[in-house]
DNA sequence: CTGAAAATTAGAATTATTCTAACTTCACCC
DNA sequence: GGGTGAAGTTAGAATAATTCTAATTTTCAG
């Protein structure tokens, strides 16, 4: 199943080697380097497949170590659909994931300006949001 | 002398012998109303717990199997955390998931009125959403 | 340079879920 | 009621994404 991105992603020449106080081994930025670069929404063996072309001894344990790390400094986002393996890209401005069922293509859809999706619940007055995750399953218009 | 009691249904006496085109045999019953009465978001394996109290015999691969038709059918709704396994209610009017990280617990969130998510989004005019599911990590004020 | 801490590795283990194949129950028709 | 084919249930095996383990390698501070 293919995935794509509506937007054309821009690819910083260089990963320093230090990012958001993450080492940046040179597993960990070939990780992120194709996350960079690949923006469709790979899964953790899909990107394993990638990074062995550039680490040829990488394993596989390693490259769930590396997003592992590279999620949990905020540098790259887990996307979960229902149950099944979990996707992975690169951290944005916040966004949302909408499947096109025709074509099981994964899109990134961005809010209108100064839209919070918290406006529209009644979450109890104080409520801190630390994280929020919204899928959306659907059929694009023919034109797309 | 037998017990009397051993086949008086649970909680809501009549769940017909079809729900939205579904058969309701007794383990679909028993785990719809195991879903109608405890209203916590169980996983397959702790709805599988608590309908073997009423059907012994029952099996995990039906309680599976059972909750696969009521969800197909629109009855239950599946909900997903991260990886974690996936928990199940009963459909009611839209709502999202709230996860509170300090107790685990997971709550129900209604939208404020006459709010529809897809406002706030910039998909393609013309876009036909299927579904949606929206989850929320946080921590709820004090008095909560 | 040296030792400790961190990272990587291969492979085993885990676990939620699905599959398989045999058995049971059901609904319908005579 | 009894026969029949489809639908549902069952136990256990299989699957697959992910995590764990223990051993090795790399990195960094002193």
């Amino acid at each position: 199943m293919a995935t794509q991105n509506l937007d054309i992603p821009k690819i910083p020449e260089e990963i320093p080697s230090e990012l958001a106080g993450l080492r940046m081994t040179k597993q960990r930025r070939e990780v992120y380097s194709v996350l960079l670069h690949d923006k469709d929404h790979p899964t953790a063996s899909g990107v394993f497949r990638r990074v062995q072309e550039g680490l040829p001894t990488i394993s596989l344990a390693t490259v769930y170590n590396c997003l592992d790390a590279l999620v949990e400094h905020g540098l790259v986002n887990q996307v979960n659909f229902d149950r099944e393996p979990s996707r992975f890209c690169v951290n944005q401005s916040p966004h949302v994931h909408f499947r096109d069922e025709a074509s099981g293509v994964v899109h990134d859809i961005i809010f209108k300006d100064g839209c919070k999706i918290t406006d529209l619940l009644n979450l109890p007055a104080g409520t801190e949001v630390t994280d929020l995750e919204l899928t959306i399953r659907g059929k694009l218009p023919k034109v797309f």
